[in-house]
DNA sequence: AATGAATGAGTGTTCATTCAT
DNA sequence: TATGAATGAACACTCATTCAT
């Protein structure tokens, strides 16, 4: 009985009250479980190993969750919250819509070159999860892709950029900033993490900028001297 | 043990020897084993199921299959050979570059429409190879690749594309044609397959096209009235 | 993959730390692993056996032992053990050295007796061990026999046994102290332990005292009445 | 069905009838299970192995045998049979009565030697076998220690050895042979075959000659040149 | 007579989950 | 709250045995 009965989707409550104490220690197993899991994959990783890695006992994980597939659900979440939560942080103050675009898409990549296994982990392990809780974690990365699309949908408005599928571009550029670390083996070593982004962006916004958006652009680059500089050594891709 | 690069059972005591009996067992196995990885995935799905799937007993599998993982292995390659097969054979009479690396592209979506979950399969179980054999997946991704690398080189080097990041463009190409299984359950009902390539094709082939590609493209369309129609019902997507 | 040479479980994750329970949990089921072995053999007894034997559950024998492999080593060791540690106990005190060579070989059969089917598990089952393990267990018996060694040289020494080939003869005294339960279909109602044994060291050591030695024995016998009486009824063999 | 419900202990018949094929195939099949068994034990070989290394099909074994047990029945009957053939043979011409019984000794170390794998695999294996066939192997040995009793007995009702516990001594002398094949990761390197046994006539045989007999024994000695000598190198073991 | 592909019951082992302390 | 020993269902894999050819 316990836990499991009672827990309606993505509503998963655990059998200790004071919600300080919860926090605390919901974070530090589910740190634990998205290293592990992201590691070594869902099925591989075992809540003996989840324990000793969060340093507590087997039991208390399951006064903290109502059983493993719960772990991967908040494991995932926790991670689709990153986005939704730092991406806009990264936006503050950005205010020329082209820029909030491409800014956006860096901040993207940024966060899944951080969270790399993880966001492999999101794309090996959501299928793991029981159907009705997959939807759940379905909606987050609907709610994240909209932070793109409003950024994609106010250049249009404005005119910078040329009417186009809008809801599938998205869908290019989320791609494109998985793909960092889906096809990270191919990439790594060819590609810094912002050459990646410059030249993506070269691929997916500009050619669909208007004259007044590439203008904007120029003044950009112009100004910021384009992105944060990455210290990883790189070899050029060459684009002959 | 368990024979290490390859597909051969482990178990030396009983081989089977009659090589086209051989090859007949193990598509019939593979194919049960393909639909029930994608369905289910490589963990939850035991070798039982596989048995009862494809007919068999279990003693049977492993007269042919050295373990588990040499079976997801096998079929992991067996998607991916079938990119490997398919592609060129649709690409056969196709003389002009744009019209081949459309046609290329096309193939590779309509390939992935056909087999999506196992596409997706792949993205999900290719991790849970042995180590040894996950880099075995990932040449054979690489010759995948390949065919588009080449349809987009020609097209450069003939003048019909602007030099681009060739490399990473690619990658573009292929991250949306997997796109079309990884994210199937956001493009369901917005866009049948075909509107999903050639609104793709706006998107990542006609920006980058010279006045002799844009010229040779609209030749094509003429004539060709476009892309074969599919039959699956569907919602025209918003462009606007 | 299970640690090498010792007793400790491969499974490094859920291991028990408490040593008290450790030992208690250990010797109750190997308790139960050594009479099922000697029963039916290594390979004819299950885990599950096992575990209903010593009244605990299939899982939890993998929380004490590594493999099947690991209980059948420290079956054997136990067994041995048990002759390094009974035989000195009953030497206690036996000062003469004669006196100390029987009651050795009689303290031998009296273990082999209580541990017959033990014994015989030694012998059937040390080939089952993995190649590394059964040297551990070739070293333990030679640890034993060397009691017997000790036993033979200072009789020889002391001037109360001629000069013989001493290993020949130890291995003959083992190899007596092992037949009376190898051979115990044999001997068994034809023969009680202590006239099996008072019958061998007829053959095996009387033929080898001297004067000296023969002197010592039948004071040996006079205070002492020959050896502690056994119960069991038995059909005295005819000498003739 | 088939063979198994038929067959009585002992007398496994097989499906074919030409009795001279009966006999090629049976032998055939018998010496390849005995070097097996011998080697990897009963349990850990399997039938595909025998029908590998006899070169026949899985299937015709069960054309010639009931059942695995059947095999190793059979297997251990064609050891035990070898000493009851060619310990006779070794005898023939041999008069002397304390000849014969060092004569049955060696004859008896010399096929140990020859069979030492698989004399080791009789004491292993015999109690795999199912209990009623069991008690078929014991007779066989009885019948093979009867050979050593009669030298035994012939020798005493000779007056050529004092009286002795006959029975026992019997075994002692069994044991003695068996050694050499059980114990012989000891003896390995340290004795010759025949310094084996010419030492251990020295402590088995010798000591229980009569006046009568040693003067026959040295007559022998002096005619015969002692044994045979074996050609294996070897260090002699130190008597003192 | 001979083959060897096919079977499936049976085994060792793992690991999520529970619960007494 | 927190622990970790205990459980046992579930799974991958083996191999003696059968039987169609």
């Amino acid at each position: 009985m316990g836990v499991k009965g009672m827990s309606s989707p993505g509503q998963v409550d655990s059998l200790v009250t004071d919600s300080k104490l919860i926090e605390e220690r919901r974070g530090q197993i589910l740190r634990a479980a998205v290293k592990l899991f992201s590691q070594q994959g869902y099925y591989t990783t075992t809540i003996a190993q989840i324990a000793r890695e969060a340093g507590v006992s087997i039991g208390l994980i399951y006064q903290y969750f109502g059983d493993k597939d719960d772990i991967l659900l908040l494991s995932l979440k926790l991670v689709l919250e990153t986005y939704e939560h730092e991406i806009p942080l990264r936006l503050e103050g950005v205010k020329h819509p082209v820029e909030r675009l491409c800014m956006a898409i860096w901040a993207y990549c940024a966060i899944v070159d951080r969270l790399r296994e993880a966001t492999v982990l999101a794309y090996r392990s959501t299928n793991s999860l029981r159907a009705d809780r997959r939807s759940l974690i379905k909606d987050e990365e609907i709610r994240s892709n909209r932070l793109l699309e409003d950024c994609l949908r106010t250049c249009i408005e404005g005119g910078y950029m040329r009417e186009v599928n809008q809801y599938l571009l998205v869908y290019q550029y989320v791609m494109f900033c998985h793909a960092w670390a889906l096809k990270n083996w191919a990439f790594q070593g060819k590609l810094s993490p912002s050459e990646y982004v410059s030249e993506g962006l070269k691929l997916l916004v500009e050619p669909f900028l208007t004259a007044k958006g590439k203008a904007a652009l120029s003044t950009m680059r112009r100004n910021t001297g384009n992105f944060k500089h990455d210290k990883r050594p790189t070899a050029r891709a060459k684009t002959k």
